[in-house]
DNA sequence: AAACCTATCTTTAGTGC
DNA sequence: GGCACTAAAGATAGGTT
């Protein structure tokens, strides 16, 4: 038969630009959020891998992801959160939706950073062969550079802390709980409800 | 034409498990891994969200990505000052007091935790003037009061950056507005309850 | 708004270099 | 280790219900 009618387009192509129709934007958010979801789990699954994914909407509601036992401590940086972002925080926001077209340079920025983390981490390093440990650095002293550095340990102790987390889930039926996920809840400002 | 011999299998279907033969598996991680990256980025593009992607290998080493940055994305989780919830966001919360509760035995390890950090402080110090910095000693051979010590580290880098992040929102009149009131609710399930 | 459909686009398992 | 390749598997844009 010639040219039996088609059901459907199939798949488009589409441009790899902001989506500029609110309903085909929002529909793809949701869709492509989910497959990403898809993806960070299977990394898990088939890498034994622990993955955390943090999504904020333009419209700034939270989504995560974690797998498998970093959800205690997403939880614990998520459960802390407040109310919707207020109004005039949001147009600001929106006001600078401009300025995320830069993406493309921030991307590259994200290889440079991943590079210089080597060289913060060395710097902090530093410190402590010189008698002074970090977490003895007053906070204000920090730059950027030590900051990020920080916040390269930080990324680190947390993947002991999930190793640590995992393994006992597996040895102990129980203990896991407060051996685990626990940890201080975040600056001291303990249970707010 | 009969059986034209093919050039290569392509991509076969693999069990959704953990990919048992080591170099296979190191293999997917770094193809899904950037996968990942360029997925996120996607969404991030196309429909301007902000995206912060955290993997922790199974040998420990963190990979990160996000867009655009994933600094102002981890100041939104870090702050926690905020104006009173709305009761609406109260009652949501105290939906949660199971949960909490729970979280209550937590945190009365972690009240153990800081009696015993100034020892299991000094062990992990140990290991550093051994040349041993306590990120390279292997996850699995931290045992409790390690895991403690480390607890204890993570909770300082955290406050140094929550510190750091209030001092920059003070000083710095861009960063101010992604560190707000951040709305966020838990769970991929998205915002509901 | 979510579930289904399907043609098409994209990712990637397996392979070789 | 990385890059290139192929072809199958998987994701999804656009549509319908």
């Amino acid at each position: 038969m010639a040219a039996a009618a088609k059901k459907t387009r199939g798949r488009q192509k589409i441009a790899m630009q902001r989506i500029e129709n609110d309903d085909d934007r929002m529909v793809t958010f949701s869709k492509r959020r989910s497959g990403l979801y898809k993806k960070a789990n299977e990394l898990a699954t088939l890498c034994g891998a622990h993955v955390a994914l943090l999504i904020f909407s333009q419209a700034g509601r939270a989504y995560s992801f974690g797998s498998p036992s970093i959800e205690p401590l997403a939880q614990r940086f998520l459960n802390r959160t407040g109310p919707a972002l207020p109004r005039f925080e949001e147009a600001r926001r929106r006001a600078k939706i401009d300025e995320l077209c830069q993406r493309h340079n921030e991307v590259v920025e994200q290889v440079d950073a991943l590079k210089a983390r080597q060289e913060d981490l060395r710097k902090v390093m530093t410190w402590r062969k010189a008698g002074l440990d970090w977490w003895e650095i007053p906070v204000g002293e920090m730059n950027r550079d030590q900051l990020r550095a920080s916040e390269f340990l930080f990324g680190e102790v947390a993947a002991a802390l999930d190793a640590k987390v995992k393994e006992n889930n597996n040895n102990n039926n129980f203990g896991s709980s407060s051996a685990a996920g626990s940890g201080a809840n975040l600056g001291g400002a303990g249970g707010s409800i």
